[in-house]
DNA sequence: TTTGCAATGTGTAAAAAGTACACAAACAAA
DNA sequence: TTTGTTTGTGTACTTTTTACACATTGCAAA
């Protein structure tokens, strides 16, 4: 009843933060074969499937990444849609393609998503074996196009993350003032004034001061703070300047 | 030998300026029934096509595009990629899609292009008289889901514009800097003071002020500028600030 | 118990950018 | 020659951004 469309599929850049860097989830993909043993594929992709009949692309996506990880509601945002028609057709590509269980056209358009995770809550070790974190600052070899699909992803990661509060779906709930700042240099490629940055964020009525301190750390506990959404919406005012 | 794929389109959002007004390029799709004579479609939908066999998408917007305007290397960037299962099941939807004479899927995936062009460059009324300008701010009913598509597109035209340069595109390659200004606050909604908005022009290297003048104003003719993107890509400095 | 370590948390002065605001000059048309 | 319309310009004030250093806290090791 499930039918696959074989020419439309999902692709999700699913991105964690920890500590010191930004990751992103790979599948181990290998192929043997059959005939002399050889290693025909051996190298990594993004998290993807192809689309069912009767399902929107959201709908694809959401599954696609509770598949691997277990989680739903986790922010996903569509962010673009590959569709060259030699994004396929690498020689490693196609004998992976060969050994499916299932049908695919030779002309792919593959819709790719953009996730953010709070990679502690994330271990795939555990239930999905050949899925692991991978620092984007030192990529393993990618299969397909997925290279392109993941730069892309960053782009817009990069892009989006000055314009709207979604980095803190990177962070715990509750997080310290440095990791925030960590947080925000890790994706951006820059550095921040501590001094600065924190008398910036004290202007942002969203991020809110708990009574919590860290425990256990060798060192001055810091404070812990929240994103509050709920704020963020009734508070934000958009500055209208021309190329920023 | 050209076969279109069933299951796949792009639709074009083509975008002009005109003095005052920011519109949007429409094609008029009207159908009647053979039997009773009864108007089953009269409206509006963006311009656009399945793709082809064999055919990246870029060069399918491109091909469209050209088909509707006879123009090309205009700017067009793909912006978002719209797949509901919903999206063409309206009755007149139906009607108009049993007319065609080809064979389409029920589901279809449309990928949105994004044009922006100096409408003074585009005359629809010579060549394609079923093809349109039509101002954003009062639109007739469009069909399918190109309202939403619609939407989608001038919330990314908004966006983009106060991030960089694109602006230019709408704007013929001399303009003046009232057209400017002009341009700016209707694709935002907002006002800029004169004075304030030429101080902010003048730093930009890019906007280059020419040894030209209006001609046959009734007013004190106004000086005219150019865009350099050479210069832009030269002198860019990404001000990095959070959440703008 | 004391000492060392590592990270937290804080203020001020100077520079840059943004805002508010009014009037003389140029040209065409009447 | 007059009228109408749009251009082009400067300054004072406010807000935002930038650069920069040290005492405090809590744990761990001696």
């Amino acid at each position: 009843m499930n039918k696959l469309i074989p020419n439309l599929s999902v692709d999700c850049v699913v991105f964690g933060f920890d500590k010191q860097n930004l990751n992103v989830l790979l599948k181990k993909r290998q192929l043997k074969s059959a005939e002399t043993g050889e290693m025909l594929v051996d190298d990594y992709t993004l998290t993807g499937y192809h689309v069912f009949e009767g399902e929107d692309l959201d709908t694809a996506a959401q599954r696609t990444l509770y598949n691997v990880t277990g989680l739903k509601d986790i922010y996903l945002e569509q962010f673009f849609t590959f569709g060259n028609t030699d994004r396929l057709t690498a020689e490693t590509d196609k004998n992976w393609i060969n050994s499916l269980d299932f049908e695919i056209a030779e002309h792919v358009i593959s819709v790719g998503y953009l996730a953010l995770v709070d990679s502690t809550k994330v271990k795939p070790d555990s239930e999905h074996p050949e899925v692991f974190w991978m620092p984007v600052s030192n990529l393993p070899a990618l299969g397909f196009d997925h290279k392109n699909i993941l730069d892309k992803a960053l782009e817009r990661l990069r892009m989006k993350v000055r314009l709207e509060p979604i980095g803190f779906e990177l962070l715990p709930d509750k997080f310290t003032l440095r990791e925030m700042q960590e947080m925000y240099e890790c994706i951006l490629g820059i550095t921040f004034d501590k001094r600065n940055f924190r008398k910036k964020v004290s202007q942002m009525k969203y991020v809110i001061q708990l009574d919590e301190k860290q425990h256990g750390v060798a060192h001055k506990p810091a404070q812990k703070f929240i994103f509050s959404r709920d704020v963020y919406d009734r508070t934000r005012t958009e500055k209208l300047n021309l190329f920023i």
